[in-house]
RNA sequence: GCCAGUGUGGUGAAAUUGGUAGACACGACGGAUUCAAAAUCCGUUGCCUUAACGGGCGUGCCGGUUCGAGUCCGGCCACUGGUACCA
């Protein structure tokens, strides 16, 4: 055996030897029970990043875990191709989407294999390929035929200079970050897939994910906000009903005006002859279509000059538009009470409108001072007429059923979420499979005629979509009517992708988008982990589209990931200085030199050229703060599996991770440390005696006991708790005893034989390289890949004494050995013993005694 | 704004069901080895106080429940993720 530990020969030769085995095919006949683990696939970018690098350590760790428990385990990766930066990457670089994404795939893909991560490559798939997506076609035209499809106007963001539809992130200020123009909101026609149909059972549903952080659920079901409340109608002359939803119709009586969205056909009627109003209306039109900026904008409002007609007093109220109505959520209009909510209150306030309270508190020691602030409790109903005295439930049924009697309004169900837009005006995509035909509308394509390939050979320049101009796309004959025709040149959302793909790898039919067999076989994912931010959008769509698939007969289950891990992000230390014009200049840590105090503070930072550098804290790495480690560059220096234990053993899988080199240094150490103790051992002597548990001593047998202990806590960290870094930490106490017993007896070489091959097999789904050659220099013929999980020997636990904490009134004074089965005689008994306990009850009596068996003993005197 | 998290030594963190705060590491300091250095090994390391034994303080801030609170409850502050066209 090799004295030095030595990655770089290792882990090719390894990994070599795994492809060599197929060991990672997946394989439906084979022993076990079926284990699917899945890790977020990843947006082919170009490298992987250390976000990637955690998210698939930890898929694989639990996969290698799973496999030692017997499971038989598929773990498929792929590439999630379609999307923005590939556009992007065109426009700058002068090359197609498509050779940009296959070359990144070609080179990412390589550099998953050097991390060792064991994935079934036979079942690969890019849902850019069209044998992916014909199948995404084929469903959705499925669905236009359920009714669960339809189209209508939607707002998006749109640059008047490039002519061209911007994404969120692509709005900067207000303005297009290419061309700088102010951004407008438009209308213009889309598909809708029906979310809302299935917003019963996809929040009911949450309830059978116990494998599901509660976090995760919380809010999704806050997403989804189901609320129970009354449609009602207040009248205005000339227009008709003006339909507006509340949750609570108590509040009524206190209605003193009523908003409607800019954008709204009464508040577009009403600026045909006001010039100030149809400007406001105008400035309206540039902010962007993200709720977190209407939201957070200066609520402006500006009277129409109209009135309505309140449904049950007959008296009017003013109406008014407001930046802040939504147009494409609920019916565009909201009655306010500024006497219980908060935002009408302050929109009241600034406009002088009247502000009248109709809800008293239940508690009189309440005080109510809507000078201050609008009183949002529920209470009991005021200046509300026949309402009086009533309380919010009874008064809710009241004035719901006297709404309805009116013919007014009635009790309804209303949700936050809204029916999912999966058109995009963008090139880089799944084209939408429908044909637009003069006579007979939009017409799905049939299913022979699927896929619809996109055209792949195009010139991109930034002016939009290139198949918006390309006449030999578009151009086509009606399937029903034969007659000319043209496509729809918009594609598909790439959520659409994504939240299906986890089915596609369980069944890579050619003939079918899934195989009822194959895909019940695995599903659901029995462990899904992936990012936090996806908690809302990624995985409430994938729910859907379950559900939709299970409806189609495609799969039988409800849902399809039973557990869900979150990992965190990963952080790393960022640098700037600053330019002539106090621009920030980031520098990347891999070029920066740090003087620390003797505290090991940071005091300075400079870069190449000497020039004295900004400390930003920690933040996440990204091309912004040009702080990303490039794990290809930690592969290099110290191997994959020093890289795997780094990033397992820093934090825990659902925190943030600092990135510190230093710590990555530790990790090298360590498998070096415990490479050179097998090493040691074995030097010791060519074969090892059997273990004899009865001839054993005292040192031998704790050895032993910290061998179990060692065993029971990492088995309970890998599997129920997902906690990685105390289980490193577990096999790291383990080879500090080791490393501390020198015993090269016949028992004490069967001892430390035993206690190498544990932590050796307790690492191994961690560090696989490493652990697989160790396992083969202690003589074992078999692959450490197939080798069970170790057992605990419960008769190794047993001890005979325990130490046991004395605490006087809740302080500890003093701590004690007692033996393990010592009753509370004897602990009182020893505690009192104990000189420091003795000064601490001077001339006091005890007044109660807390036991908690084998831990403390509070003592609370007095 | 709204929804969900997070906050513990010089640093990453641990404390699993309300029961010894700081396991395991990193860094720093001291020592061994070495001509010297690197590497390696051993020791010390929350803060204040004490010659020592010991004592006091300490888990973002303020308050509460409890024999006992990092953990539970109420309020506040800061940071992170999401906010429907980044993925």
């Amino acid at each position: 055996m090799n004295e030095q530990y030595n990655p770089q020969d290792i882990e090719p030769q390894v990994q070599k030897h795994w492809e060599a085995q197929d060991s990672f095919k997946a394989d439906e006949s084979a022993a076990g029970e079926p284990f699917y683990c899945l890790s977020m696939f990843p947006y082919p970018s170009g490298r992987l990043h250390m976000g990637h690098v955690r998210n698939y350590t930890i898929g694989d760790v639990v996969s290698r875990y799973q496999r030692m428990k017997g499971r038989n385990v598929l773990q498929p990766m792929g590439w999630d191709a379609f999307g923005l930066p590939a556009e992007n990457a065109a426009m700058k670089n002068n090359v197609p989407p498509a050779k940009w994404t296959y070359e990144n795939i070609e080179y990412m893909r390589n550099q998953l294999k050097q991390m060792g991560f064991g994935y079934d490559w036979d079942r690969e798939l890019a849902t850019c390929h069209p044998e992916y997506y014909r199948w995404e076609q084929w469903f959705f035209t499925r669905l236009m035929e359920k009714g669960l499809v339809y189209k209508k106007e939607a707002e998006v963001n749109w640059d008047p200079v490039d002519q061209t539809v911007l994404a969120n992130e692509q709005v900067i200020d207000g303005r297009g970050w290419r061309s700088g123009a102010l951004v407008e909101r438009k209308k213009i026609p889309q598909w809708f897939l029906k979310i809302t149909d299935y917003a019963d059972q996809l929040l009911d549903d949450l309830d059978q994910l116990d494998g599901w952080p509660e976090q995760v659920k919380t809010m999704q079901r806050n997403w989804i906000g189901r609320s129970e409340g009354v449609e009602l109608n207040f009248h205005v002359d000339g227009y008709g009903e003006l339909e507006v939803f509340t949750t609570r119709p108590d509040t009524l009586m206190g209605v003193t005006y009523v908003a409607v969205a800019a954008q709204h056909p009464l508040a577009l009627k009403a600026a045909e002859n006001n010039p100030e109003l149809a400007a406001f209306i105008e400035e309206c039109r540039h902010t962007k279509v993200a709720e977190a900026d209407l939201a957070t904008m200066e609520k402006k409002g500006m009277a129409l000059g109209i009135e309505a007609v309140h449904p049950l007093t007959g008296k009017t109220v003013p109406v008014w538009t407001a930046n802040f109505v939504l147009m494409d959520y609920g019916s565009g209009a909201v009655m306010s009470v500024p006497g219980h909510d908060q935002r009408d209150w302050e929109f009241a306030r600034k406009y002088g409108l009247p502000i009248q309270q109709v809800i008293a508190p239940t508690n009189p020691d309440v005080v109510v001072d809507l000078e201050q602030e609008a009183f949002t409790e529920k209470g009991t109903l005021i200046n509300s007429g026949d309402f009086d005295d009533l309380e919010f439930e009874v008064a809710f049924k009241a004035i719901a059923k006297e709404l309805e009697r009116k013919g007014k309004g009635r009790t309804t169900i209303n949700y936050r979420l809204r029916d999912w837009g999966v058109s995009r005006q963008r090139y880089w995509g799944a084209p939408i499979p429908v044909i637009n035909c003069q006579s007979c509308g939009a017409v799905p394509v049939p299913e022979d005629q699927l896929p619809v390939v996109l055209p792949t050979d195009v010139e991109f320049d930034g002016s939009g979509s290139p198949i918006k101009k390309m006449r030999e796309f578009i151009d086509t004959a009606c399937p029903k009517c034969g007659g000319a025709a043209e496509r729809e040149t918009d594609t598909f959302d790439t959520f659409m992708e994504s939240s299906w793909y986890y089915a596609r790898y369980a069944s890579m039919n050619p003939n079918a988008m899934l195989d009822p067999k194959q895909a019940n076989h695995w599903l659901p994912v029995d462990q899904y982990i992936g990012g936090i931010e996806h908690a809302i959008l990624h995985l409430l769509y994938s729910r859907f589209f379950h559900k939709l698939m299970r409806d189609e007969g495609l799969v039988d289950s409800d849902e399809p990931f039973k557990r869900l891990l979150c990992q965190g992000m990963v952080l790393a230390d960022s640098f700037y200085y600053e330019d002539e014009k106090g621009g920030q200049v980031w520098i990347s840590p891999a070029d920066v030199t740090i003087e620390k105090d003797d505290k090991g503070r940071v005091i300075r930072a400079t870069d190449a050229e000497g020039r004295e550098l900004n400390h930003d804290g920690m933040s996440k790495m990204s091309k912004s703060k040009n702080n990303g480690i490039d794990p290809q560059i930690m592969i290099d220096r110290y191997g994959a599996d020093t890289v795997r234990l780094f990033m397992m053993f820093a934090a825990p899988p659902e925190q943030s991770l600092e990135w510190l080199d230093s710590g990555v240094e530790g990790a090298h150490r360590f498998l070096r440390r415990l490479w050179k103790q097998v090493h040691d051992h074995l030097q010791s002597g060519a074969d090892c005696p059997a273990l004899d548990v009865d001839a054993l001593n005292d040192e031998q047998r704790d050895l032993r006991r910290k061998v179990h202990e060692t065993i029971a806590k990492v088995s309970d960290d890998m599997e129920r708790r997902q906690t990685f870094n105390t289980a490193i930490a577990a096999v790291m106490e383990l080879s500090n005893a080791i490393g501390r017993f020198v015993d090269v007896s016949d028992q004490g070489r069967a001892v430390t034989r035993e206690a190498l091959e544990a932590a050796i097999r307790l690492l191994a789904p961690i560090v696989p390289h490493m652990t697989h050659q160790l396992w083969r220099e202690l003589g074992h013929s078999d692959d450490l890949l197939h080798c069970d999980w170790p057992q605990v020997d419960e008769v190794a636990l047993t001890r005979a004494s325990v130490e046991l904490v004395v605490q006087i009134n809740g302080k500890v004074r003093a701590k004690i050995t007692v033996p393990a089965d010592a009753d509370e005689d004897v602990v009182l008994h020893t505690a009192l013993a104990s000189e420091n306990v003795q000064k601490h009850m001077e001339g006091k009596t005890i007044r109660k005694k807390i036991v908690v068996p084998n831990k403390l003993l509070n003592l609370v005197v007095g």
